[in-house]
DNA sequence: ACAAAATCCCCCAAAATGGGTGATTGCTTC
DNA sequence: GAAGCAATCACCCATTTTGGGGGATTTTGT
């Protein structure tokens, strides 16, 4: 069974060039090609795309709103991004919009059957680049103007609790926990749990993810 | 400059067996061996490692722990995860302790070289599994009991707004949010911030990360 | 037309929060 | 040994937040 591939790109000749690249090869089948999201999700029934290749910057709806809708429609089809340039603000969301990996616009066949086929088996293809800031993503800064308690306690706020469940959690009275806190406004230089969070958070001084 | 490489690693056979492989190679040095993470401590000064292959199950202190301290000594240096099974646990808490990557035990000798050699040049080698695995950790499951409201108001949350700072963010009445928020407890069958945001959490419900 | 979702309002009491001003005990470091 | 930092704990105070009731209206999708 031939794998059923759309592409959404307004570049035309990059467009094109995807697709005269794309039919050269026996197991996939271009269905169809359209310059903006609009369209393709318009199409989609009919087209019941296995693999779509999606530009990012897009006129109209981009390529991250794209992703969602149609991961929303058919959770099985996979997005594999079009891209030229490494934005880490755009990767993450596309990763959480649910693209299955990135494919850079200036690749040669070889690698373009690669990157879909590494898709179609499971993976996330992805260039060394993009893997490395994925798993910088997961990793904490070491120089952190906290202390490890601090963090420790920073780390259940992130998590909703309140100073009474800290002081539970770690064996201490409410009052330290308060104390820490107090000492951790002071460092960050900011007055409330939220604002405390976004700055731990976009330093990665804390985790931000329940583990 | 040959890159140093040690090996932390109980099982002889396994441990030699990557010695002898990498000693095969030019550009590598295998300045030591150890099979625990106390010992290879120790020695870290001397030994200089550019890269650690390091075992996860380990006696004594586990692979996890020793990436930490290794990372809190040298945080240039590259740890790499020898791993037969891929637990999602492990792998995740592996990478927040600062491992670089993910060697599979049974691998052949290019797969192995071409796996360091991607490290070091800044790439995150894995199997496409794993690389799976951490993909999917970005992306938020679909089978949500919430609506795209809720979840919006619960991601809030998650971020430590108040009822009031959401309420500004989203152009509604305070009072709204908290009617979202019963439903989201009653959907949830909690009662609390910090509960709606463990389950929303491990349900993958919310991202859990600022972005 | 019906159900679900989203919006808003009031009451109430308990809990949590933020800011202040302290103190004591250890452990490094100079 | 003094100075500094980390971690622990205490009490005061006012304000905000939260959670649980009870409603209500409007919009939206099917």
């Amino acid at each position: 069974m031939k794998k059923r591939i759309i592409i959404v790109e307004d570049n035309i000749s990059i467009r094109e060039g995807f697709r005269a690249v794309l039919e050269t090869i026996e197991k996939y089948e271009v269905v169809n090609l359209y310059s903006n999201v609009e369209e393709a999700l318009e199409y989609l029934d009919q087209d019941l795309p296995n693999v779509v290749l999606m530009d990012i910057e897009l006129p109209g709806m981009d390529g991250i709103a794209g992703t969602i809708r149609i991961k929303k429609q058919y959770p099985e089809c996979i997005v594999l991004i079009i891209t030229v340039l490494e934005d880490s603000e755009k990767v993450f969301r596309s990763l959480c919009a649910g693209a299955g990996g990135y494919i850079v616009k200036n690749s040669n066949i070889s690698e373009i059957v690669q990157n879909i086929d590494e898709a179609l088996a499971g993976g996330a293809p992805m260039s060394l680049s993009i893997a490395r800031m994925v798993v910088q993503s997961f990793q904490q800064q070491q120089n952190s103007p906290l202390t490890e308690r601090e963090t420790e306690v920073l780390q259940s706020i992130a998590v909703g609790k309140s100073y009474s469940k800290i002081a539970l959690d770690l064996y201490v009275s409410k009052e330290t926990i308060r104390s820490h806190i107090k000492n951790i406004y002071r460092k960050l230089e900011v007055s409330s749990k939220a604002d405390a969070i976004k700055v731990a958070n976009s330093n990665k001084w804390v985790t931000g993810r329940a583990l």
